[in-house]
DNA sequence: ATGGGCGAGAATGTATCCAATTAGAGAATT
DNA sequence: AATTCTCTAATTGGATACATTCTCGCCCAT
């Protein structure tokens, strides 16, 4: 079975994760795992490992593998990091961006703000702001980013829902912002309006307590 | 056999990797490592894949295992990193440390500056830096850090060997700043003392490109 | 009702075997 | 001499079976 390699696996795996049908805290079986994909259960435990990898799984000797869950300190950290690192990240792929790239970074800014479902938003949120990094070379910044907003997806998620539909105009005016130093080329600007994103995002998540019970 | 989990071949192999007596590029073959921990291929999987979860090792589908290699650019992008991160790190530590590890951080201090000998620099150097992050919780930051550290590992050495037993007076000063702003519980000064001497460090290191070849 | 201990059952860890794939050396061609 | 090609041996990937360990519900004591 060609569909069964453990990169297969952790690929399905981690859709499920970062879409939500496998909740932060639930457990995964190896044997179901192996049983859905037709395979042994050695090509799954190597998913597993890879997701480990990516903290999207939390994997404990002899016992067995949950979904990754994020404290609220984590969760707090892991923004404090964003600030950090995201700005250096699209400094460096600000000069790379094709005008393709570009087009369609505008084209998302609008979407983002005409959209008023929350799957929707965060799916082109998270575009968003990815593709603004694509012009970095791949290595350990990237990694390390990725990483970061696949294992706080889920409480992107439950934030947005909370928020609703008032996706607060702030938002979208960081989001141009950051668009416009992209346009004229002008790193210090986005990564100045994207550092204040993340800031602000911080503060505001932080506030909601809640969502950690 | 008890000495055979995965979690204890990662270890010695990390080790192993660490001290060099694995070389970046060198190929890992996993019947080797198995027959070496009288173990079977299964653990000694895992403990590859754990390896390169750490960014120590790289894994090639139906290929092998290598030990991990930077290029040049890839390693001043983990000095750049190091630049953003560690100086969040120390300031979240420094309210933590405990007078028992504040007086082995002077100690560190001192016996860096008198040894001459580059493996003991570096392991001192080494436990210095950690050490000044012990305050700080558990989490991906430190996770990031820590990797870094073992990933760039093998340059620091070679860069040490480079220049020898003239490690500079400068490095010294930088030292002891960082500590001066832990003692006094300045975490600013600790901050942009750190900062500036892996700057200092980056830049140096890309004067040697013959590092990468 | 609440908390802790206990045991049956389920899930994970490891070994071994076989199939699939690739690395690497040597020959042939340019 | 350098490059490409071919083939074989060696290595990795996956499945199955068995041993080991933990989870979770149940029961008992308080």
């Amino acid at each position: 079975m060609a569909s069964s390699s453990p990169g297969r696996v952790a690929e399905t795996l981690r859709e499920e994760i970062l879409n939500g049908t496998l909740a932060p805290g639930e457990r995964i079986v190896q044997e179901d795992i192996a049983e859905r994909f037709g395979a042994s259960r050695q090509p799954v435990r190597d998913a597993l490992r890879l997701l480990e990898g990516d903290g999207l799984v939390t994997l404990k000797t002899n016992s067995g593998a949950w979904v990754a869950k994020l404290s609220e300190s984590e969760c707090d950290e892991a923004y404090l990091v964003r600030e950090r690192l995201e700005p250096l990240l699209i400094s460096k792929s600000i000069p790379n961006l094709t005008t393709e790239q570009i087009q369609k970074l505008t084209q998302l800014v609008d979407d983002i703000e005409k959209t008023k479902d929350v799957e929707s938003f965060l799916r082109l949120d998270r575009e968003f702001h990815l593709l603004s990094y694509a012009g970095a070379e791949d290595g350990m910044l990237r990694d390390f980013v990725e990483r970061i907003w696949n294992t706080t997806q889920h409480y992107r998620r439950a934030f947005a829902k909370l928020q609703d539909s008032s996706h607060s105009e702030v938002t979208h005016m960081e989001h141009k912002l950051i668009l416009d130093g992209i346009i004229r080329k002008d790193s210090k600007q986005s990564e100045r309006a994207l550092e204040s994103h993340i800031r602000r995002t911080r503060v505001t998540l932080a506030e909601h307590k809640e969502l950690f019970k």
